[in-house]
DNA sequence: CCATTTGTTCGTAATATTCTGAACATAACG
DNA sequence: CGTTATGTTCAGAATATTACGAACAAATGG
């Protein structure tokens, strides 16, 4: 029975999603909808992953935050189903997008402020390896603005990479 | 006095680690030899840090597994001093060279494995998305792989990127 | 209306993690 | 040697996170 493919994956989904800083729970639910390609409602991803019905609310009300998730109505059913983003690399850029605004851009602009401030102070801190920091911050920050605004353009670059044997 | 720009820049640095998964002491004991670029013992950065001995030690001895830190001896000195790797490039390679193998490594090996399975027993399992997952998870393992080969190849690749006004 | 289905919120129990201080090593020094 | 300086390990305390289920909406359908 493929069931235990399925659970191979949601569980390596899950692994993955914690060494990201991401809840076990959601990475596992969320890779329910990856795997299974379907749409589910609440109780049945309860029944299928044998977590609490309030874990799941609470875990898709997350999917939703980041993107990767949508609603889905099934005619003459009145429960809200969830089908994950259909597209691997738009899920990725749109999780990237996230990750920026919540994580990259705070961080970018307390350390710009405090390169900043260090030039005018700079006894006993390294302006220059504060500067490198930043310099390095800023091209992650190009990178996810890059994918925010063109997945072709993001596309285009990683086919310049040199293919591994 | 710009031990308040120190504090600041070692508290943001320890948030950003928090943010990916890499404890909040091991990121603030980084980020202090990151900021002052000189040789810490450890009773200076349990001193400067208010952290206790015990978790300076455990969080150096993780640093060092990251090879992002290195011993250096002061003539006249018996205590070990810490400082970090210079280039922050390299630093950054260090680490994905090392995330990768923890995380990566395992996490494609897996989902190659699942995904073989899959096409022979297909139903129920979305083999296309499965696939396409696996082939993004090979762009990034590429993309690891040329940083774990070579720095000016990264670099280069990112000198590609259109800059943002 | 009222019962039922569906979904969310929230207090707290369960669990996981982080941090500490004490005990233990190890090496230098007198 | 014994004493001091230095660093590590580890059991458990402190803290933070996660998951649960009960209580609470809200909306449907009889």
């Amino acid at each position: 029975m493929n069931d235990e493919l399925i659970n191979q994956f949601v569980e390596t989904w899950g692994t993955m999603g914690s060494a990201w800083g991401v809840n076990n729970s959601v990475a596992r639910v969320h890779g329910l909808l990856i795997i299974t390609d379907r749409p589910w409602c609440i109780d049945e991803i309860v029944e299928r992953l044998r977590i609490s019905k309030s874990n799941v609310s609470t875990s898709l009300k997350e999917l939703r935050s980041w993107n990767v998730i949508r609603k889905v109505f099934l005619p003459g059913d009145r429960r809200e189903f969830y089908a994950c983003e259909p597209n691997a690399w738009e899920m990725l850029f749109n999780i990237m997008r996230q990750r920026k605004k919540r994580e990259l851009d705070p961080i970018l602009a307390s350390i710009s402020l405090t390169c900043e401030q260090a030039k005018k102070a700079p006894s006993g801190i390294a302006v220059d390896r504060l500067a490198q920091m930043k310099q390095m911050l800023d091209v992650f920050d190009n990178l996810a603005t890059l994918a925010l605004k063109s997945e072709a353009q993001v596309k285009a670059l990683v086919s310049l990479l040199p293919k591994r044997k």
